[in-house]
DNA sequence: CAAGATTGACGCTTCAATCTTA
DNA sequence: TAAGATTGAAGCGTCAATCTTG
């Protein structure tokens, strides 16, 4: 069962990958941004909500930014946070990306079970997340 | 579904580093020729089932290599062909680790689903992995 | 000193190129 | 020439140490 959700995480890794040279982690990270309002959030909310260390959230932005994705803000109530935020061009990106990826999710998995599958396996799978 | 499946391969590894020192990588091979008959297996064949690129095997044996838990022979067949083969302490270790990666599933995924749900699971998960 | 974030260094993984034998 | 396996180099992810501001 790991084995098959590894291989479906690392097809859909691929593709992102091939179509718009981004990592899962960066992919995470874009979702998140373009959720919020305003686009921007602390680094240190960003690097909870996708499930990484701070120091690697630094290291996905440090790529966001220097392909012109995302800036890098001082937040302007505390000095010591820096928020990332979403440019227009990320944004776009990130539209694309996520045409990509529903496309994968539906032809690799959704499309593979009945509704009444889909509404079993939610429910087994919030127990083990629980 | 997707973050939980993550999640909990992220602790079933961290377990096996903390006890054993041992990657998810490192294991499935373990698991793997502990399972053949004279605990050999050509490295090509074994690259397959763990589902790595070859050049990613011949790291994680080089690692088990060094650490005395696995031998390399050459094939005697086929000259190019190489074997990993397990040793008694690699078979130790295997055991050892087995125990804690079966006691981490146990308390991680099985406990937390019946007997129903786990045969949903299955039958669910293979439609997926099909 | 504590909190937010970044950096240096290391380990894991993978691709492309290479070496060896068939 | 092809098949089996290995290696060099590069990218990603992470820890511990560090820098900066509160």
């Amino acid at each position: 069962m790991l084995r098959t959700s590894v291989q479906l995480r690392r097809v859909l890794g691929d593709e992102l990958r091939e179509h718009h040279d981004l990592s899962m982690a960066d992919y995470d990270a874009l979702v998140q941004l373009a959720d919020q309002p305003g686009h921007r959030l602390r680094m240190a909310e960003l690097a909870e909500t996708i499930l990484q260390p701070r120091s690697s959230l630094t290291r996905i932005v440090d790529g966001l930014v220097q392909r012109g994705l995302v800036l890098r803000e001082r937040s302007s109530d505390d000095a010591r946070g820096a928020e990332a935020v979403l440019t227009d061009a990320g944004l776009a990106l990130f539209r694309r990306a996520q045409r990509t990826h529903h496309d994968a999710v539906r032809r690799l998995f959704l499309d593979r079970l009945t509704d009444d599958q889909l509404q079993r396996l939610a429910d087994v799978w919030r127990a083990v997340g629980a």
